[in-house]
RNA sequence: GCCGAGGUGGCAGAAUGGUUAAUGCGACGGACUGCAGAUCCGUUUCCUGGGGGUUCGAUUCCCUCCCUCGGCUCCA
């Protein structure tokens, strides 16, 4: 297992991993509350999980990654009846279209998408242990609220404190509290929405409990890494310690805090209830999920990234374009010819070189998962390589793929670099070898007209050629 | 007001107590091309918010101020 280091929310510093059961690592990430498509805002933290998941395991941890799906709440209850749906239906539907994005992004990491609502005997259990305990109480309604000023700690993640939250802001002034900040773990329902019955009389869960009651039963008491947006900060995860560890008395809830910086929109947050989003599906259907993901692992997974519409994207592209280019070229060849073909082994200082940087990009990751560095890292090699492009024919099967070995690595790693696997099946392929023939013949004789239309044509399907001095190669854009 | 995160070239964004502050985009020049694109090569020595302090040396550490963003019971 290798040794990483991690920032961590709630002691503010980083500090080297360490499982409380090795090799096992539970990985609980908050997921989304779908009563709306996914934006690319959500992409940005995923698709961060899923690069911290895929280091884990290729580092010889044995990951158990979690991540739920707030299937009902308010808002869900309210769109669903705005559009004259059931609820959870509604969830289900929106869940499927996020499932279908991150699936274009190559986040296929998570082993446990749990749903809120299949959770409601822990949930109802777990309320039955704060009650005993005298850390929550039953209003008149029939709703359970947690008592804030039952839990000294609470706080600590966040650094707030509970005199000075600002009255008024949000914090609502509710009869059945006792207190302002107490906050509400079991909802009592109105006829209509969805409901279970409990000794309080029917309701549904409160949102923070959802997870502490999820985690407790999927990974213990305690768990390694506990992941969000930073938005989630306060008070969703300052809930969630206060609900854990008045449950349990273990103490920390989560032994590392993983927060990511926001996608922000021109300055903005992007968010659902400001309105300014772009969704995951639109915009993996215009730029590709390839630049997408590169755009979000370019950044720091802490800094608030800055989306420029109109101009983030189709950079990211063509710098993703970049970074691909020997990596594709060499696939084209050990495809064609496979791993087998003969051919020269690689000049000395280059093999070598490839095996250094693959630990180098191990431990630029393995440093709070600086995957902006490790970028750089592989430009590094792009550039080193660039210059081998006319000679690459030349190699060695093996050759190749040890040349290759560093985009393996960001394969595996970065989720990066994978080539669409349809672009060059045997049928495509005869058909465009039969239009860059009829290129060829054009551009013989003249016929520049006809020879660009053709260009043109094959560019109008995905198509796109590079001429140079021994021929025209193709090859299909990457699709989403 | 309180709690956090940030402020780096035209833009996006790393890093570091010490020679030219990464990488990419863009721009410019060149190679290739029928042209364009793609690709390759080169150039882009004047970029670390302001002010103090510690230090031989600060962009980095400390103090202070300014600005931006997030959170303050809806949020990834």
């Amino acid at each position: 297992m290798r040794r990483f280091t991690l920032y961590d929310t709630r002691t503010r510093d980083v500090r080297v991993f360490a499982p409380i059961a090795p090799p096992r690592v539970g990985l609980y990430v908050c997921g989304l509350t779908p009563y709306a498509p996914a934006h690319i805002g959500h992409g940005r933290t995923f698709v961060f999980f899923d690069v911290v998941a895929r280091a884990l395991r290729r580092w010889g941890y044995r990951l158990f990654y979690v991540q739920n799906v707030t299937n009902l709440d308010d808002k869900l209850i309210e769109r669903a009846a705005e559009e004259g749906v059931d609820p959870l239906g509604l969830a289900e539907q929106h869940f499927a279209e996020y499932r279908r994005s991150m699936d274009a992004l190559g986040v296929r990491s998570v082993d446990y998408y749990p749903f809120a609502t299949d959770y409601v005997p822990e949930i109802l259990q777990q309320i039955h242990a704060l009650l005993d305990k005298g850390f929550a109480y039953v209003a008149d309604d029939g709703s359970v609220y947690f008592s804030v000023a039952k839990f000294s700690d609470y706080g600590k993640l966040s650094g707030q404190r509970v005199e000075s939250l600002k009255p008024g802001a949000r914090l609502e002034v509710d009869p059945r509290k006792r207190s302002p900040e107490d906050f509400v773990i079991w909802k009592a329902t109105t006829p209509g929405e969805p409901s279970w019955e409990s000794p309080w009389g029917p309701g549904r869960p409160g949102w923070h409990i959802e997870d502490t009651a999820m985690i407790l039963r999927l990974l213990g008491e305690r768990c390694d890494l506990h992941g969000a947006g930073l938005d989630l900060i306060f008070p969703h995860h300052e809930a969630e310690v206060a609900l854990a560890e008045a449950t349990t008395g273990a103490a920390p809830f989560s032994n590392f805090w993983i927060h990511s910086g926001m996608l922000l929109m021109d300055e903005e947050k992007m968010s659902k209830s400001i309105g300014n989003v772009l969704s995951l599906t639109e915009t993996i259907a215009s730029v590709g999920a390839g630049p997408l993901r590169f755009y979000y692992l370019n950044a720091h997974y802490r800094s608030p990234l800055t989306f420029l519409p109109g101009k983030s994207l189709e950079e990211a592209g063509e710098a993703y374009a970049r970074l691909t280019v020997v990596s594709d070229r060499i696939g084209e060849i050990l495809e064609r010819d496979g791993s087998d073909r003969p051919g020269a082994e690689i000049p000395d200082p280059l093999a070598e070189e490839a095996e250094d940087l693959v630990e180098r990009l191990d431990a630029t990751l393995a440093d709070d998962f600086n995957t902006r560095e490790a970028i750089a890292l592989l430009f590094g090699w792009t550039r080193r390589l660039a210059e081998e492009l006319p000679r690459l024919e030349g190699y060695s099967g093996d050759a190749l793929e040890e040349l290759a070995s560093p985009y393996r690595w960001g394969e595996e790693v970065l989720g990066l670099f994978s080539r669409p696997a349809s672009g060059a099946s045997g049928a495509v392929a005869s058909v465009v070898a039969v239009a860059l023939d009829a290129r060829s013949r054009a551009r013989a004789r003249g016929d520049y007209a006809e020879a660009d239309r053709i260009r043109d044509e094959l560019h109008g399907a995905g198509v796109e050629l590079e001429d140079d001095a021994g021929g025209t190669r193709w090859r299909a854009r990457r699709t989403p």
